[in-house]
DNA sequence: CGATTTAATCCATGTTATGGACTTAATATG
DNA sequence: CATATTAAGTCCATAACATGGATTAAATCG
């Protein structure tokens, strides 16, 4: 149900406006801002302010637009003050990072340690330590961390992970584990979404992140999409072959038995080998033939189970990432042809196909862009807790 | 973006929140209305006035809760006043709605026209009898029609029907021919909109409408999923078997060719002939082996796809509608059978498969209730002119 | 240098929701 | 049966916010 609107969610929504627009347009003068909103000068003038001394926008000289009459003074975010944590338990490592409003990246941090063989006490102990480096590291440089957002490989079911098999996780309640609260989300959820706030992708796109599993990420208009349980985007399951090979999940012929990180090493001649992928790439660069072949078969897969994703969700773009990033030159043919030979008759745009640049670093920034995000929409109460404890000018 | 909240915005919106509570909450006096929405008595009394003028609330009779004190008028939606005109081009038929606030039929004309062998103009001008013939009737019985919908067999961009090809259309722009406004939709959207508003569907379920070709309309929250370009759903050209026989999309093994009416009838032995569903019925319920073969195979390939569907978009509840309905107690064992096969492993709840009540009539209510459906949300410009000319009371 | 134009602020006003007081209508209690 | 109690609904003064016109500020144009 849409919220009532009361005479105090008026102001914070508004002024949650006049930030989105801040950071949507540049530098803007507040008589710009009026326009674009549709508020008032004198309503946008008194938010701005708020939002100076909230330490959120700053402004920055004068703008002219070549026209005659007094030039407005340009106001930008600022990322002198507000930032978040961004953080992420995966199998073989974890990472923070500090992110600025101004989604700059401040500060990152990232740790090997095998977490299949630690519990989740110890896993979530040296966590806690990272948290709390970039923690302090960021107040030294005078930020304020808004809060953190943390990334697991496995479903989320609010702030509860049910199972993360590639961790041998059940159950497990993660606010119990540390002492500062975080959110807790799927970490190809999180990789989406920072594709779509620090990646090039633009507002509507499907991302693929191959790991050992593969997820998907679905981004419409700016928003993910979550489906009814928050359970959407499990690619690397959608049926390529329905008889083909039995997978983990019960199923048969799922994509991720043609393109998922094992079978791929394993097609390649590469089954459990140590540090397969880039073994993997070497032999592809020295144009190997299984090699080749493995990628050319699980391309036209991940061709075949993306045709059935395009007709099912319509993504305006398909970022692969996650260990398909390094593997691209070798996908993109396979996989584009499948699509195109597929879906071509059909559709006159068939989606385009990228490559993400943020690789393995997508679902951490996407963490910590996501309370960047909701601090952007939601402002008032940061305002609101700057306003009753003045800053000095 | 969200829009920037102004003092009338404000009473708009809040009068909206208002009116759905009341939907929602079927009767319910002012005081609770109060508490739910989070506004004051005095706020809530004030708009259920105007929406009382308007006609588009009555108040029926007192509400005693068991509890002491004064018992509360209640409030509830009024049938009386505004009303919807949904409209429906489909191959063989037109048909028209006329549906009040309540989502009370009260209209319903269908009429047996061949669209294939006649041109959009001619279509377009059977149509326009049929809805004049609606509104005339329903301002008789003293309704106003706050606005039309129309749902056609293919997909729509903004207006434009771009290619319809069961109806053999190309580029029809659908308000040049009519005289009065309409919105447009594709009628795999509307069928499901109306499986939500008039069927027992929950606010998360996919609602697969089996035609000719197979469409398919995701419900999440209560919203209809449309994608980046609005063309998602198409889950007819999800692929079963990749090797499989080739489809007038393009590709090959689409579930259209295991599954699809035209599939479904050849495979029972009555490729084309005339009365087909009907016969196949018939068959089914002498228990004709061949008829219950292809029953067998076409659920089980249906089975196939909608796994692939539920693992990326995870709904809660499938529902079939169209030939799927009537077949239903053929299909269910097999589709379900092959989804719990390929789905209980990894999820707690496989989604329950249940079957459609409206039948063909889907799409069409779905088109007038899109129309209620803005109404409640946004009745500010219905109450607005109300006011301005009063009502006698 | 004065006229013009645009930015930003100031101030009086208008609209809306608020919150407490009041009225009304029922049940419970003695 | 009268009175207390409770909750619904309305009234009225107030507060919060945005509005809109006037004013001041800072630039360009002629």
């Amino acid at each position: 149900m849409t919220q009532a609107v009361r005479h105090d969610s008026m102001r914070a929504r508004n002024l949650g406006v006049v930030l989105a627009e801040v950071r949507r347009s540049g530098p803007v003068t507040r008589a710009a801002l009026a326009e674009i909103t549709g508020l008032t000068k004198t309503t946008v003038s008194k938010m701005v302010g708020d939002l100076l001394r909230a330490g959120m926008v700053t402004e920055s000289g004068t703008l002219r637009d070549g026209e005659r009459g007094r030039p407005g003074t340009a106001v930008t975010l600022s990322g002198g003050r507000v930032a978040a944590l961004g953080l992420e338990i995966n199998v073989d490592y974890l990472s923070a990072c500090v992110v600025d409003l101004t989604l700059t990246v401040r500060l990152r941090y990232a740790q090997a340690v095998d977490n299949r063989a630690s519990s989740p006490v110890e896993t979530f102990s040296h966590l806690r330590r990272l948290a709390h480096r970039a923690v302090d590291e960021a107040r030294l440089a005078g930020l304020v961390i808004a809060g953190s957002t943390l990334a697991v490989p496995g479903p989320v079911d609010d702030g509860l992970v049910h199972a993360a098999p590639n961790l041998g996780w059940h159950d497990v309640r993660v606010a119990d584990l540390l002492d500062f609260p975080v959110e807790v989300d799927n970490e190809a959820n999180l990789a989406a979404l920072g594709e779509l706030w620090f990646g090039a992708a633009p507002g509507d796109f499907l991302h693929v992140s191959g790991e050992i599993g593969i997820g998907a990420g679905l981004v419409v208009g700016g928003a993910l999409f979550r489906g009814a349980r928050g359970l959407a985007g499990e690619l690397g399951h959608v049926v390529v072959s329905p008889d083909g090979p039995a997978c983990r999940c019960g199923g048969r012929g799922c994509l991720e038995q043609y393109a998922g990180q094992d079978a791929l090493l394993r097609a390649a001649g590469l089954a459990g080998a140590p540090e397969g992928v880039p073994r993997l790439l070497e032999r592809l660069e020295a144009g190997h033939r299984d090699a080749l072949g493995a990628c050319e078969r699980a391309g036209e897969a991940l061709g075949v189970a993306l045709t059935s994703a395009v007709h099912l969700m319509d993504p305006g773009t398909i970022v692969l990432g996650g260990v398909f990033a390094p593997l691209f030159p070798w996908l993109r043919d396979p996989v584009r042809e499948t699509m195109t030979a597929r879906l071509a008759a059909m559709r006159h745009a068939v989606p385009e196909l990228t490559v993400s640049r943020l690789g393995g670093d997508a679902a951490t920034l996407g963490a910590a862009g996501q309370v960047i995000h909701r601090v952007v929409a939601d402002p008032w109460s940061h305002v609101a807790t700057a306003r009753t404890d003045p800053a000095p000018r």
